[in-house]
DNA sequence: CCCGTGCCCTGGCGGC
DNA sequence: TGCCGCCAGGGCACGG
């Protein structure tokens, strides 16, 4: 599933390719992905940037800024226009000679559109907390203390660090050796630090090998991550800790699968 | 405000 | 071989 170093991935790759090209006609074949009114004001508009805010890829067009969540399963291929539509292809741009396309098994990405001046103010972009690039570890700390959620369920909340899923999320916690159940408010300032640490070495490291391939996730164009190669708990159940060979152990915390070193990841 | 639960979807897999 | 049921999972609505 694409998390910050796979849309990073896809944002360099897409931008390449569309960046001021002027988007001459949508056709939208799942209703509730795109709404008519944002169709029918982005037609016209060209792409003069592609950004990104955590999860969040931003078509900056000439009025509004296009904001796409990929969620678990989307990603965008370039096709000539007389391609044959696949049937998972549910939201078709098209260029004076070629077209983007938006495919997605599960349906759930999603495309917000936004006057320029409201894209940072109003949901989905407002109230994000900073990425671990560039957020201060003793104002995380903050955040984390007062809480008394897993430690797993605060680092997959985008209001406390910005840019983790479930895959960085159990890698961060294995580097940092937190239990994935650890309470956040028995978190010390040591550890906060070292989890903001490790958060921002995992997503650089998956960024300079684009990203992690997982389960059916590839980026657009065929691009695959190689940051798989690089986990160490993540989808390991019963293989040996990199660290101490114990075997991996798996659990749920909050309806989402958690690995991670018993002996290594303390309470 | 804080925290937990259910929902959206469908391909793939296990069980029989 | 085929069918059924279940699972994954990010973000948000909703309820206590």
């Amino acid at each position: 599933m694409p998390e910050l170093p796979e849309v990073e991935t896809v944002r360099s790759t897409l931008k390449h390719h569309v960046l001021n090209k002027t988007i001459s006609q949508i056709d939208v074949f799942f209703a509730r992905m795109m709404s008519e009114e944002t169709k029918d004001t982005i037609v016209g508009q060209t792409i003069n940037d592609i950004s990104r805010l955590g999860k969040y890829l931003i078509f900056n067009l000439d009025t509004h800024d296009l904001i796409v969540h990929l969620r678990m399963e989307g990603r965008f291929f370039l096709k000539p226009t007389d391609d044959i539509r696949d049937k998972h292809e549910h939201v078709i741009f098209y260029f004076y000679d070629f077209t983007m396309r938006y495919h997605d098994t599960r349906k759930f990405g999603t495309f917000d559109l936004r006057k320029k001046e409201d894209t940072y103010k109003v949901p989905p972009l407002s109230n994000l907390a900073r990425e671990p690039f560039d957020l201060d570890y003793i104002d995380f700390y903050k955040v984390v203390k007062k809480k008394n959620q897993a430690m797993k369920t605060i680092l997959l909340d985008q209001k406390n660090i910005l840019g983790l899923g479930n895959i960085y999320a159990d890698e961060t916690l294995f580097r940092s050796g937190i239990h994935p159940l650890k309470k956040g408010n028995t978190i010390t300032k040591k550890q906060a630090e070292q989890i903001v640490k490790h958060a921002r070495d995992i997503l650089n490291e998956s960024i300079a090998l684009g990203g992690t391939t997982i389960r059916t996730y590839t980026s657009s164009l065929g691009v695959t991550g190689r940051f798989q190669h690089s986990l160490g708990v993540h989808q390991k159940l019963n293989e040996p800790c990199p660290t101490c060979q114990t075997p991996i152990m798996k659990t749920v915390v909050n309806g989402r699968s958690s690995f991670y070193c018993e002996k290594c990841q303390k309470r």
